[in-house]
RNA sequence: GGUCUGGUAGUUCAGUUGGUUAGAAUACCUGCCUGUCACGCAGGGGGUCGCGGGUUCGAGUCCCGUCCAGACCGCCA
């Protein structure tokens, strides 16, 4: 070993000892008679003194050092005359007596600080830099700790971690694949998996009960900041359970990963239906941080003549507490933020219930005093409370304000990262209807069993069919989610022909699949969770890339490596691949 | 595919109505400095204003196109 401590271990306890630290330098302070320079490695950062009376060649050789040069140092650990209480190794300083270069380092692009000067860009391509700095290091020992966990509460449940492939087949459902050419089968493709679903089904199959894996999964989509195209998941799935079995095992992985890795106890999972959820809240994803629930509105505002809301199949919305102070200027910003075209109302009414007792709307002109206070009784609104209403078609005008509701919470200072609110949702529907073709997909996957009790509605009415399907959501974010699957070949052959599937090609895609469940297939389900997502939330954050050692930037591009880039003419000769695209020269 | 925001020194940014030699901070280099830890002081170097075209006597500034980056919508079973 080079050395014998490591940069963040030094204590007052150590004085007098021998030590050698290696690192980098974090800055160096010249003051003419003497040098302090700051070494810092994965652990902390400890002062280094040289001092021009003491050993005028090595003074001078410390005046040398640059910005994260990599440095070997050995000498006495002293007490400082002047200790800095603001780092852990404040109380001393080593009294160097030989120093040795490892390597040298050009200046680097950026700060390696705490506040960074460093913009996303030049971060992403010098990735290994920005991956010194503390907060970066934090966040991936963060996730490393939440895998740790993880794995330690599962395999106390008798999980069994098993790797499933990553180069499979393409399917046609779901997300766009990521394929890889095959070369000893030209003209094939194997694709990279969006989850290792038919997998772990198939280790049911196989009689492995209960499976894990934290494990990458492929989706080739336009990115968001909480979407990569790899990302990881915690996939799970359990044979001979039902759908109680599933919630209760996971929300005790939430539970146990709450406790250790942040050390709080959040109570048990409200559970919420899924019609619920987009009744009250306008999204499948509640924040439930807060309420501002939707309070719907026909039977008080309908057929008084407003026409907006007469020809409104529905009339909802939120009640911002002490918000009937907000000025003009105010309003017309929620206005435009509704009106934004990627909300898309048409606009927004808003009723100021004033303190004296009067109110104040931008509908005054279709509705007296008497008839805005029915709408405050339904809204429960007191003096000072303000009500913003939208209308529309049901759906549209739900998922509408939900953002307005997202974008109050925010604006009252309700959405605090450090407050937790988990539930659990449930009783998705089955399937949902593509509006332009009318053709069923499958809401979660095409694995997922219907409930038992809309089993009768499969043929008749099958968008009203429920799902043994449920997600975990926290903070408005969705952060994993599962069902109870198919089991049995002849319902799964159903799901596929009401897909569109013909009963050939469901056997070319999943005949294997189908092929198994006449072998034995027990009851399973499963459920599955975004790592990246979770460790995000734990962090403080709604941006996931900070969480992810090497990510992709919005155009899916690795600008550190440069990836993707073209490849060899004898590299496509060798897979039989030609690129159809122009090639500039 | 769409909407929006941005691109000026190594870096983060400012740059007025289109008008003289494009600035600040920081980083970097040189010199001075024995208790610094955002060290201090003095000096210095550093610019294809993303790229291409246009309008104009004159463009960092206005217009068109394009590239890059970021946020969001679509998309993400």
């Amino acid at each position: 070993m080079l050395r014998t401590h490591t940069c963040g271990e030094l204590r007052i306890e150590n004085k007098g000892e021998q030590v050698t630290l290696c690192g980098w330098v974090q800055k160096s302070r010249d003051l003419g008679g003497m040098t302090f320079v700051d070494v810092r490695d994965r652990y902390g950062v400890t002062q280094l003194v040289f001092n021009m009376e003491v050993n005028a060649e090595l003074c001078e050789a410390a005046r040398k050092l640059g910005r994260e040069y990599v440095i070997e140092a050995t000498g006495i650990v002293a007490e400082r005359s002047n200790k800095n209480p603001n780092m852990p190794t404040g109380d001393v300083e080593i009294n160097i007596e030989s120093l040795k270069v490892l390597n040298g380092s050009k200046t680097p692009p950026f700060t390696i600080e705490d506040d960074t000067d460093g913009g996303e860009e030049l971060r992403m391509k010098y990735r290994y830099l920005d991956l010194r700095r503390n907060l970066m290091r934090n966040n991936l020992e963060l996730r490393h700790k939440l895998a740790i966990e993880a794995r330690k509460y599962l395999d106390s449940l008798q999980f069994l971690e098993v790797e499933t492939p990553y180069l499979i087949k393409s399917t046609p459902e779901g997300a766009r694949d990521f394929v890889v050419p095959s070369r000893m089968n030209q003209g094939e493709f194997y694709a990279l998996p969006q989850s290792p679903q038919t997998f772990k089904q198939l280790l049911m199959v196989s009689g492995f009960d209960r499976y894990y894996q934290i494990v990458k999964c492929f989706r080739d989509e336009d990115l968001r900041a909480d979407r990569q195209p790899e990302f990881t998941q915690i996939d799970c799935e359990m044979a001979f359970v039902t759908q109680e079995d599933v919630l209760q095992t996971f929300e005790g992985l939430a539970k146990h990963l709450f406790k250790v890795v942040l050390d709080r106890e959040v109570g048990d999972f409200p559970r919420m239906s899924y019609a619920d959820a987009m009744q009250q809240y306008g999204s499948d994803k509640p924040d439930t941080r807060f309420g501002m629930k939707f309070v719907e509105l026909n039977e008080v505002a309908q057929n008084v003549g407003f026409n907006v809301f007469d020809a409104a199949e529905l009339v909802v919305g939120i009640c911002a507490k002490g918000c009937a102070n907000y000025s003009r200027k105010e309003l017309d910003k929620l206005t435009d933020f509704v009106r934004r075209p990627q909300v898309g109302a048409k606009g927004l009414v808003y009723v100021k219930y004033n303190e004296d007792g009067t109110f104040k709307s931008s509908v005054d002109k279709f509705f007296d005093a008497d008839q805005l206070k029915k709408w405050a009784d339904a809204f429960g609104a007191v003096p000072g409370d303000l009500m913003l209403v939208l209308a529309g078609d049901a759906n549209k005008t739900r998922k509408q304000l939900n953002e307005l509701r997202l974008e109050m919470g925010e604006k009252l200072g309700l959405r605090n990262p450090n407050d937790f609110a988990c539930l659990w949702v449930v009783d998705f529907p089955l399937l949902e209807q593509d509006e332009a073709t009318g053709h069923y997909h499958a809401m979660h996957h095409p694995f997922t069993s219907p409930k038992q009790e809309d089993l009768h509605l499969l043929d008749t009415n099958p968008g009203a069919v429920r799902a043994n399907a449920y997600d975990m959501v926290i903070n408005g974010a969705e952060i994993g989610g599962g069902s109870i699957r198919i089991h049995n070949k002849e319902l799964q052959q159903k799901m596929f022909s009401i897909l569109g599937f013909t009963e050939e090609e469901a056997q070319a895609q999943f005949g294997f699949l189908m092929n198994a469940f006449e072998y034995g297939a027990p009851p399973h389900g499963g459920a599955a969770f975004g790592f990246d997502r979770w460790v995000a939330l734990y962090g403080g954050q709604y941006d996931i890339k900070d969480f992810i050692a090497f990510p992709k930037n919005n155009s899916g591009r690795d600008v550190m490596i440069d990836a993707p880039a073209n490849i060899d003419n004898e590299q496509l000769d060798e897979l039989s691949l030609r690129i159809a695209i122009q090639q500039e020269q």
